[in-house]
DNA sequence: AGAGAAATTATAAGATCGTATAACAAGAGA
DNA sequence: TCTCTTGTTATACGATCTTATAATTTCTCT
């Protein structure tokens, strides 16, 4: 008999506070990626998040129906957040071409971003999104919106110096490569060089991009 | 009692050959890359890659004592096939160094090293080696043995031509980071660019370092 | 042919997993 | 204060997990 314990004693439930269910939702989403954070894939379990939250498992089918709709929405949190970060170092740039976008590649390896735990968890959605078409979705819609913004500070900083780009969706995607590839990197290796380097590395490659280096 | 099922009647053991530890380790490793690329990390588990390699789980445990070990192991198989499959192909390569380099742009992009399924065992791997100090081992001296490579290829490049690269090494990395950054992308959105785009993204930052695009 | 080493199977224990659902409690609104 | 909606807990089922180990089989060597 529910609230009564095998010894027949009246046992308690646990006292909660509700929540309107877009917080508690968040608050899951949360609770998932810092069990990501801290266990890699094997922190993809809903006892462990729940845990993590504080509340019991039967709240995350309540609110997420299977486990695997929750880590999307873990997912689309994290998505959302870098581009918005981005976006934000951008627009608080002096506003020529060229600075917005060295506030790109300074805020990309801001500890804010360029942190070992926050790319550790990235690393691990990767590999989740490959075998999860819910996941693969909403990464293809984060990446096409990710490197056409790419693809405007590119051809802003062109237009504004007067040279040409052969292909700037291209271009584009070759400087979200690099990034994302020392990301990658750092976060598999973080003495393999200093954020300072990883920075200059892609100035490098503009530098590279305004001396006639495209297709 | 062992050999005699439920209905008392005596069932015969499976057959099997025996085989050299070796060969055995070799062919449970294999099975492992097999699983992990048709199931993501839903494929690490030791039922399921006895099954795939046609064994009983009990031979996992005697041959690598824990799953991590086998997964570990499974890992350097696929690390020393990469790097020597690009060896091979600048070995292959007239001996020029522009040629080698080349050679191993073109290896890095062919069918056998950029395939989906390929690739996206690297992804998984790379989100387990995060939370595996033996995979993070392996990993940090594969790294290194790669990115000298690239550091002696770029080099005779250099002295090759006659231009200056202000740091080998950090060239090294960004080209490594560069490739491994296409092959993510790729491998998550395969619609993204094609092969031979990817190979022209390489080849333009191979001009950007001549044109002095380095620090 | 037989002994013996060791490769391998079969089985089991204890743990954790995801999902489902009945029951309860919070709290808003009348 | 009471009703009712709905957020949430508690519990359970069936499945899968890893590791351990006794027993069996293969196959080499004498």
């Amino acid at each position: 008999m529910a609230g009564v314990n095998a010894g027949g004693e009246r046992k308690e439930r646990a006292r909660f506070r509700r929540q309107a269910p877009e917080d508690r939702r968040r608050q899951l989403g949360e609770a998932a990626l810092r069990c990501i954070l801290k266990h890699g894939n094997a922190g993809v379990s809903v006892r462990q998040i729940a845990a993590e939250a504080g509340v019991t498992q039967g709240l995350v089918t309540h609110h997420f129906g299977e486990i695997s709709e929750l880590v999307a929405y873990a997912f689309d949190i994290m998505s959302g957040s870098l581009l918005q970060a981005l976006m934000d170092a951008v627009a608080a740039a002096a506003p020529t071409p060229h600075e917005r976008l060295d506030a790109f590649i300074e805020a990309s390896f801001s500890p804010v971003l360029f942190d070992r735990d926050v790319l550790g968890v990235w690393v691990v959605f990767w590999g989740l999104v490959l075998h999860s078409p819910r996941m693969s979705a909403s990464q293809q819609g984060e990446y096409s919106d990710y490197v056409a913004a790419v693809e405007r500070l590119l051809g802003d900083l062109a237009a504004s110096e007067g040279f040409a780009i052969g292909d700037v969706r291209l271009a584009a995607i070759a400087f979200t490569a690099l990034l994302d590839g020392l990301w990658l990197a750092w976060c598999l290796n973080p003495s393999s060089f200093r954020p300072e380097e990883g920075m200059q590395l892609c100035r490098n490659w503009v530098k590279g991009l305004r001396l006639g280096a495209h297709g």
